[in-house]
DNA sequence: TTGTAGGCGTTATCAG
DNA sequence: CTGATAACGCCTACAA
């Protein structure tokens, strides 16, 4: 029997002698593949107490050629929402067996390939990401490219060979503005972030105009004000606060809503009296703040989690599947009942 | 030169094929570590272009025996405050070419297990945690018996043995009730999730009666709702808005403080004329409500990042140390001013 | 400066 | 049912 610096950590190798088998009936016995006595099953799992034996993922991985971790890219964990959908995909591993290898892009394209370089070099099973724009984006096609399987969340790509797992945001922005309209508001604007950055913005906008147009309204004001800088500068805040101002915002994310919000309280003007405010994620503050904020409310932990199950059935060979899930218009103070 | 299949991705062994030259030529050339000859370089590098040759850690680091991965484990990536810690590693780790394994514990000590020996057994280089109870965890005590190298952020130990990045919680708490006091109110009562899942609450709790203490107060009231559950169940509700209720209160933690606040407005209170109300944490939501929220703000981003780097120092050899960051009351419309 | 070769821990194949 | 052995991709003595 081997003798072993202590602080080394047991192998396989050392089970085997402990437990007085090969190595293939240890790694046998662990995985339970194949048959094995159980008097040789139960002298192996002494051994592994006895040492404190703990299979190393690095060999099976280097064996395997893959591993089961999978690799997690989204804009920012600041974002409660995307912490939320990140939570999702970790129970759903956790229960599946998987690791969950993360980065965050910073909502910059480098990054974002940076990044996913990153996760690729580990051998990830595959992906599941949030990036700026799923139909153009050269990180997606270096995948497709390679044959990485993959899972959007978030993102709503037209391209049916991109699957993803995400809520209707044209239906959705729809949604949100017809319920402002309803509400007896005119004069509509929407509130994004930075619009380049995120093609579902750019998808409930469209949402927004449809709306717009099919109550024969014809502005389509869009008001841009950046994800992190919480100033907003003098000609934007003017477009919010001046005399031709809103009298209701859709904004993009549920964290631009509770910006603008202050926003307008500093200015003087009341939610919902003086305008009215629909927001877009549901993070769970959003039910907190005085007023509650009304918003279109995804699920994004279930967005999450579904994204992980699907992305297991691409490894297994699957089909691409865009799966919408259903998301709901939360009542909140923010938006008066309609009239 | 060997052909491959278009599907199995290059190794070094391919590029050195392409190049003209050995295996150990082209780690070398990849790694930078030995003396190579420019021209070689060259070549290697040409190969490594045309082949799209991306190095496999999984090689790399089942040779070295430990891998650059940082496994990181927190209660929940629901609460900002440690999406914000996680995002501070994450940053660091990536300046340093590290990768993030995440695992949460969702509070429950067994999780908190079950989570640490999964991210054991990828052979991580290290642990940035934060667990329930820091001085007795059975968990901690596993790692130390390893000797493996882990970090703890949020937790405070007491003991010198285990490393941390944290604010003083038991100052902060007591300068959270001071104010308070400062603020006139007299009536006092602290709020908490679950106790026995924090030693941060107990920390702050701690320095809350002292403060009741030093100005001769003697109630040291103690309210716990719960993390999950949005209820609240009567007599707890009876505890914060009947005839005896607290003029004044310091939550745990801001998503607490947030709730409280939205639960105090529901009974017909207002705060901060009825109850003045601090908070602990600083997330970035508690400057948007109305009014904001006066809270104790930790540099989380910051404790993230000098956990990483301390972690680093401890895998190369350094002493444990219990890093100190300085926190911050910050004002806001629920504590009102002095009198 | 470069090449050869052995081995990290695991699993799968092929014999017994 | 079990054992011996050959990879997986990489790094690093040791030789040249």
């Amino acid at each position: 029997m081997r003798t072993r610096a202590a602080s080394s950590k047991p192998t396989i190798r050392d089970v085997a002698a402990e437990a007085g088998v090969s190595i293939a009936t240890v790694s046998r016995a662990l995985n339970g593949r194949a048959p094995i006595a159980s008097e040789t099953a139960k002298k192996v799992q002494a051994a592994v107490q006895a040492l404190g034996f703990r299979a190393n993922r690095t060999g099976r991985e280097l064996r395997a050629g893959t591993s089961r971790t999978v690799g997690v890219l989204v804009p920012s964990l600041a974002n409660p929402v995307f912490a939320e959908s990140v939570a999702g995909i970790q129970d759903a591993a956790r229960e599946a067996g998987w690791s969950v290898l993360i980065a965050s892009s910073a909502y910059e394209a480098e990054r974002e390939n940076q990044a996913i370089e990153h996760l690729l070099s580990h051998r990830v099973g595959g992906l599941v990401l949030t990036v700026a724009d799923a139909d153009r984006s050269a990180t997606l096609d270096g995948l497709d490219r390679e044959g990485m399987p993959y899972v959007l969340v978030y993102n709503q790509p037209d391209r049916a060979d991109r699957s993803s797992a995400t809520i209707d945001n044209i239906a959705a922005g729809r949604d949100a503005t017809r319920a402002l309209i309803a509400a007896g508001r005119t004069r509509l604007a929407m509130v994004a972030g930075r619009f380049a950055a995120s093609d579902r913005s750019k998808q409930r906008y469209r949402g927004f105009g449809e709306a717009l147009a099919e109550a024969g309204l014809s502005q389509v004001a869009l008001i841009e004000l950046g994800f992190d800088a919480p100033e907003v500068d003098g000609p934007t805040r003017r477009l919010l606060t001046g005399p031709d101002r809103p009298t209701g915002l859709f904004c993009s994310t549920d964290l631009l809503a509770l910006r603008v919000m202050a926003l307008l309280r500093e200015a003087g003007l009341r939610v919902p009296d003086d305008v009215a405010i629909v927001g877009f994620d549901g993070i769970p503050v959003g039910r907190l703040t005085a007023p509650s904020l009304a918003t279109i409310a995804q699920p994004s932990h279930e967005m999450g989690r579904r994204a992980f199950l699907h992305l297991l059935a691409r490894i297994e060979g699957a089909a691409p599947e865009r799966i919408l899930l259903p998301y709901e218009l939360r009542p909140g103070g923010s938006l008066p009942p309609g009239r």
